[in-house]
DNA sequence: GTGGTTAGATAGTGACACTTTCCAATGGAA
DNA sequence: TTCCATTGGAAAGTGTCACTATCTAACCAC
């Protein structure tokens, strides 16, 4: 297929696949001649990869890019492609004040004390380098600073809920052969399905907020 | 407080605090003469929910004037004014096709019966209008169009345990006396908490995976 | 009365994700 | 064989976004 015809199939415009082949997101087609190269289903589907990490995962095309290098990088072992390509993912910023702490301290110090508990002690080992670590009690320090310290006392039980949900993805994971595979799914997995769980997260807020109030509830 | 102890406080710039102003995130400082305003503690709470939305919840300047002017609004009920900020924040975008369906239909189906065989009676009222219901629609329908049609299968299971955090959300929320408070506890709930949550979900992730692999795992 | 600060207006910046425009080389149709 | 739409490639342009910088006139403390 050239790329008039992966165009329309994908509804993605030429310029912009032409856009993402200078970007390095598709790999370039066949070389037929100077002047024409032929694609296939393989890039119709890397094709689709992309826009959804770009649009449903909201991952910019830089980051893309470093991602599916990752992912297409089969000179690293298995946990370590894994690892690099979820580590490359966009993650929460430093909080403003720099480095003034306190509430980061506090934070820090009461999530140790969670995984502890919870027997993670790989996570507890990743813990200074792990980016998902620093966005888990960034994001926790900026809820606390607003005022919502208790809602972080909870932390176990969502700790354990998502531990459920890990087990679930890996169980998933491993039923496909191919490591490349492997290591897709784990990326689909985090770019494609948490915005969908939690898109069902706040239907089931909805759910549950007009079973309690109504549709029209509270005073006005 | 004047605008640049607010701004030392907050660590945010001057210039960045007048923009706020400016777009209407922030309400007026109590103008003191027609040169000097005077800010409070509210306004430096304001501030940092403001930043917390931007920064840890990615969301637009222009959808935080809109989720805060509902979430001030007390025109409205109680129940619409936490649906109209819920409803406000980004959601998935529109698939690239324009309207080409196939997996969108099938995969609506799909959740429709997921729906109705877990009760969620409201939400499925509500499908037709709630852009919740449309993101998850059109992230699992990217989903399927990779290939990993089974992924939904676990659905039901996955609704089950959202319907759990959410019902711990709104409990949470149900301790927070004022009206106000409440709707802003629901919507930091979903701004703030959910990438706290995330991330712990990857730390999960990077858990279960080294206990099941180790530390270089799989073949090179 | 002088120097530093303030609110407010206007314009500028850099990143990002495309989009447009141009080109010469093809390749199928007439 | 001639014509003309299409192709890959390069380069410049566009619109949005979240600030950031510059300027002005007023004000206040010393």
């Amino acid at each position: 297929m050239r790329l008039a015809e992966l165009s329309e199939r994908s509804g993605v415009s030429a310029a912009t696949i032409k856009y993402y082949l200078r970007e390095g997101l598709l790999p370039p087609g066949r070389q037929v001649n100077a002047r024409t190269s032929e694609y296939d289903e393989e890039h119709l589907r890397r094709l689709r990869l992309v826009r959804a990490m770009i649009h449903i995962g909201r991952i910019p095309v830089a980051t893309v890019r470093e991602v599916l290098g990752h992912v297409d990088d089969d000179s690293l072992g298995h946990t370590i492609r894994l690892g690099a390509a979820l580590w490359a993912l966009p993650q929460v910023p430093e909080p403003d004040g720099g480095e003034e702490d306190e509430h980061l301290r506090g934070v820090r110090e009461e999530v140790d004390s969670v995984l502890e508990q919870l027997g993670w002690t790989n996570a507890l080992a990743l813990r200074t380098i792990s980016p998902s670590y620093r966005s888990l009690v960034v994001a926790l320090a900026a809820f606390r600073r607003l005022g919502y310290g208790e809602g972080v006392e909870l932390l176990t039980q969502y700790a354990e809920t998502m531990h459920r949900w890990a087990v679930l993805d890996l169980d998933f994971m491993e039923t496909h052969a191919s490591e490349v595979e492997q290591v897709e799914v784990a990326v689909l997995g985090a770019v494609l399905f948490e915005p969908a769980l939690l898109a069902l997260h706040r239907l089931a807020q909805e759910e549950e907020t007009t079973r309690r109030f109504g549709w029209a509830g509270g005073a006005s």
